[in-house]
DNA sequence: CTGTTAGCGCCTTCAG
DNA sequence: CTGAAGGCGCTAACAG
């Protein structure tokens, strides 16, 4: 290791006694390059400990084999995607990278757009978008956009049967017995957000019950956010005896919520959410969940980026993954 | 929206009819611009939605406020790794971008130093290293190992105990009454595995019970490589009544191999993992494991890096974070 | 076969 | 206060 940064191409140049285009054409296996001069250079290259920049290569070639997952954050939800495309990528040859801002969660709309325009072009091939809010269609590279949260776009997407999976979960609670159902939204601005608080309210007119709008409350699909409007929730005079949260994150701060206020879950209150991320197995009692196929999400994911890359997949494909009841420890029948 | 592709400096600079540099400067808050200049700059920004590129910019000025976070892969551990780091970054200015080759799990051994220089000198500032194998104190950006494979090394790092986290495990066995216990070990050449071994072999030795090296099988911390050993531990003619499994994942693999062989746990076998990872919940029964802070890990390294970046870590700094039982329900008295 | 010459998009002197 | 020139590490022509 002789100069103490990083090793750059230069370096194994001088130290070979060849040029750099050489070492290029060494690195890159192109031809043109005689036999003993490309084991000398291949040795010095393992003897430096040589590896080329991803970045200066990128910046020149504009082809670099990553995909880049954009995400606002890793949590739950994101890094259940992260599991899936991880699991899709091997043997494709390429590599990833997933890129989250720092704090400002939700604060900073537009996010996906910053983070697209930062890295596209020349750091990675193609880009998942994970619950993207603002999804323009052009872009420079390929894009894929995962649980978006405006309405079908010009891009590919992977979404779950968010209204289907809502009726589901309102439609378990009537079964139990239940009638004053509450109802803890996600934002407005969400599009899964909207499907859900959709089925919430088909699902209960459909059973004969007239929506009652004290028991909707805007819980922003966040532990913190939710705390209280949960809280709100289980203070009204005429408490409802079950709760359907939005996400199994809000449904966690529902039971914190309840335990809080020294009520007990099932017992005193049914909690039900929405995602099955793998948290939502640790609540006490388990959480009863409606799940989306998230790592299969991801991997999906992966196969229309993959698919889009070599124009073979159509920008207007929408794949649409079934949600089921998860039935656990936190709904019960009264 | 001019240009179809990405908008460079130099589209901005054209639009609002200055150089390049005058751009730059207004880009990095630099004085020596005139203010009627700036704002109209500003407005081409904006208008435009110019967002630098990281790469080009990299490259030059060898600064990205962007830690790297290298994984072999996304799993259970390492994203919670992420979610951990994720927390810890907010309010301090950086982005993260977590870094992962593509299939090869195990395979490819030393991803962690290719990784490292094709992203260091160049696209990130700092690195945080998940369990790394080999690590080489010198790099030439700051960096930070989490429960690196090895023993002690040059740099700061992150771990949690597994010699007493094991002990636990194989204490609360005991105490149940358990006298035939099986060990599914992880990786011979992995640290913690090594450690969570010795913990086997102590607690076992200090309640008198000799070791049966017939109990003892590699399970290779995944679900794939632990499914083989797991069986062969059930088909023993002298079947052991529990299971220690060195990790999460293979303690999982044991509850399936048992199933497949029509063993109910924990009537007919009791397991223990090590980990708690969330999957660890989501088992039938819920799996009785050693937590390790999974996220706090992440946290925490988060802070070392930063402060090994503003010097005021020592990088010889070691944390060590505490193991702890956490009793559900894959294990019972016997 | 090998070296030289241009840039990729950006930032930083250094003159004007 | 602003523009022109150089270079970060690398690859793709094109000469030699």
């Amino acid at each position: 290791m002789q100069p103490s940064g990083r090793v750059t191409i230069g370096d194994v140049a001088r130290t070979a006694g060849v040029s750099v285009a050489t070492v290029s054409k060494v690195i890159n296996g192109r031809y043109g390059v005689a036999a003993a001069t490309f084991s000398r250079v291949q040795e010095v290259i393992d003897d430096l400990g040589y590896e080329s920049s991803l970045v200066a290569r990128s910046l020149r070639s504009h082809r670099t084999n990553v995909i880049g997952i954009l995400v606002a954050e890793f949590e739950p939800f994101s890094t259940e995607i992260l599991k899936g495309t991880s699991a899709a990528i091997a043997g494709t040859g390429y590599e990833l990278l997933a890129y989250s801002g720092g704090g400002r969660p939700g604060g900073n709309v537009g996010w996906e757009r910053r983070y697209l325009s930062r890295l596209s072009g020349t750091l990675i091939d193609g880009a998942i978008l994970v619950t993207p809010t603002v999804v323009d269609a052009d872009s420079n590279i390929p894009v894929v956009a995962i649980d978006p949260h405006t309405g079908p776009t010009g891009l590919p997407t992977v979404d779950s049967d968010n209204l289907t999976g809502a009726i589901l979960a309102v439609e378990h609670l009537l079964r139990l017995g239940h009638r004053r159902i509450g109802f803890l939204s996600g934002r407005p601005d969400l599009e899964s957000s909207r499907l859900r608080e959709q089925g919430y309210r088909t699902a209960l007119e459909a059973a004969g019950i007239p929506l009652d709008p004290t028991l909707v409350r805007l819980g922003g699909y966040r532990v913190e956010s939710a705390l209280g409007p949960a809280t709100e929730l289980l203070n009204l005079e005429q408490r409802p005896t079950a709760i359907f949260a939005a996400n199994d994150l809000s449904a966690i701060s529902t039971m914190r919520a309840a335990a809080a206020l020294g009520l007990s879950v099932p017992e005193d209150l049914s909690v039900i959410g929405f995602d099955n991320v793998p948290e939502s197995a640790l609540t006490q009692p388990p959480l009863t969940t409606i799940s989306q196929p998230i790592q299969e999400m991801g991997s999906r994911g992966i196969d229309l980026l993959i698919g889009l890359m070599n124009g073979t997949v159509d920008p207007g494909t929408h794949v649409r993954l079934p949600t089921a009841l998860v039935d656990r420890g936190s709904c019960r029948a009264i």
